[in-house]
DNA sequence: GTTTACCGGTGATATATATCAATTATTAGG
DNA sequence: CCTAATAATTGATATATATCACCGGTAAAC
């Protein structure tokens, strides 16, 4: 029994971009009469690295990876997409083109935004600019301390900061369900997947998590942001 | 004899930001009384990471590096700031503190405009708005490809890329004055000062570049952007 | 129900890259 | 012009990390 509940209204949605706040309830209507939504599955997806950006795109539940398509087929992970933040490459405004790929990881329901209608709000509506300019802004301060993390970092460091991201940002929770696989891990750290394995059980094995193939706790949380902090 | 020509007004100035074209006569009047202007000598930090961003840079003459102060001392060189640009780190958004520090590599005039005046303009003025959005998306998109690159290539694509870089962005020709020293190629391509001489050796003998300490001429493009491509 | 494919896991080995130590340019200062 | 400091270069070595080959388990596909 699958029953979806679709949202029939931005005012009242609550899964929806803090930005939003600074539209008038004239221009929300614009954006609610310009939008549509959909289911997509484990594994689905959502938006296509290349593909036009002719729309924006917010999670309403579930999750899902946004990755870039790099050179010999090999993925690079970039975040995992939430519920509440925008979705939209910076390519939208340099090429029109999809940065990253989006696929989801739960089962997630999707609200897709048109994105020359939020284009006309950013023209008109200052508030709202500056709302997207903060909220590109700050993943860009992001991927650039994230260049030089994988840049300095080793693997021990990469991968620590990497289960403080989950922790932290993603479950906002000392314990949590692995949501990646080890390959995946490896995208988003730049290592290989047997390293992974190998990293985690050395973690393990000096009390500093718990870990089984799904599972992720963190037993020595000082411990752990050092080991992210030193490299 | 060091004359210097100070610019007198924005209107006139040729080394502007597109986007001033954008504002309005009295907008950019307002642009020109909220501005100054200085001189620094080769090595001298013009914007230091960490500091208010109560400016945005331009660089009216010279070449400047802007490099992340990452752990224990290494720095990662971004890009290289010329004319025409903006500099202004993601930070000015999030957390009104520079994301990197710009540093003169060669005698550099530079042009610092109140970035509150800045910030005002863009809360009014749709298309300057846009325009400094698809500023800020274009260096992410470049810096998204970066990361991957970094990841995904070794160290002879890498650096066959900056080469080229240098080549197409700063100086527009084949042959050109190396301007960063070994070990800051080095945090550029994140790698040590030591490969860089000896990849360029390799890149030398192959016959794809000539290379004296202070000189670099392209000599086999095709050969390089493969190289550059293939990782 | 069998097969296929993928995932987690392990050990052995190969490779890329960093580090160290020392030698020679090259540049900047007095 | 000489001296000190800095940068380029080289070879030898150490280390981090990737790759390979393999196993058993589980879940999806036929």
């Amino acid at each position: 029994m699958s029953v979806v509940n679709f949202i029939n209204n931005c005012e009242i949605c609550t899964h929806g971009w803090k930005n939003f706040h600074n539209l008038t309830k004239e221009e929300l209507r614009l954006v609610n009469e310009n939008r549509y939504e959909a289911i997509f599955k484990p594994g689905e997806i959502i938006l296509k690295q290349g593909s036009p950006t002719s729309n924006a795109l917010f999670l309403s539940t579930g999750m899902a990876k946004t990755y870039i398509e790099g050179l010999n087929g090999r993925n690079f992970i970039i975040s995992i997409a939430l519920p509440g933040r925008l979705i939209l490459g910076p390519g939208a405004y340099v090429d029109s083109r999809h940065t990253y790929t989006v696929a989801a990881i739960t089962t997630v329901q999707a609200c897709f935004i048109n994105f020359e209608i939020l284009k006309q709000l950013v023209r008109v509506n200052g508030a709202f600019a500056e709302g997207l300019l903060k909220d590109i802004s700050s993943k860009s301060v992001g991927n650039l301390t994230r260049m030089v993390t994988l840049s300095q970092k080793k693997m021990v460091g990469r991968l620590a900061e990497t289960l403080l991201y989950f922790s932290d940002v993603v479950f906002k929770n000392d314990e949590y369900e692995m949501i990646l696989s080890r390959q995946e891990l490896g995208e988003m750290t730049n290592m290989a997947k047997e390293c992974v394995v190998r990293i985690l059980k050395e973690l393990e094995n000096s009390g500093v998590i718990y870990s089984d193939s799904s599972k992720i706790k963190i037993l020595d949380r000082e411990k752990l942001i050092e080991i992210s902090e030193k490299g």
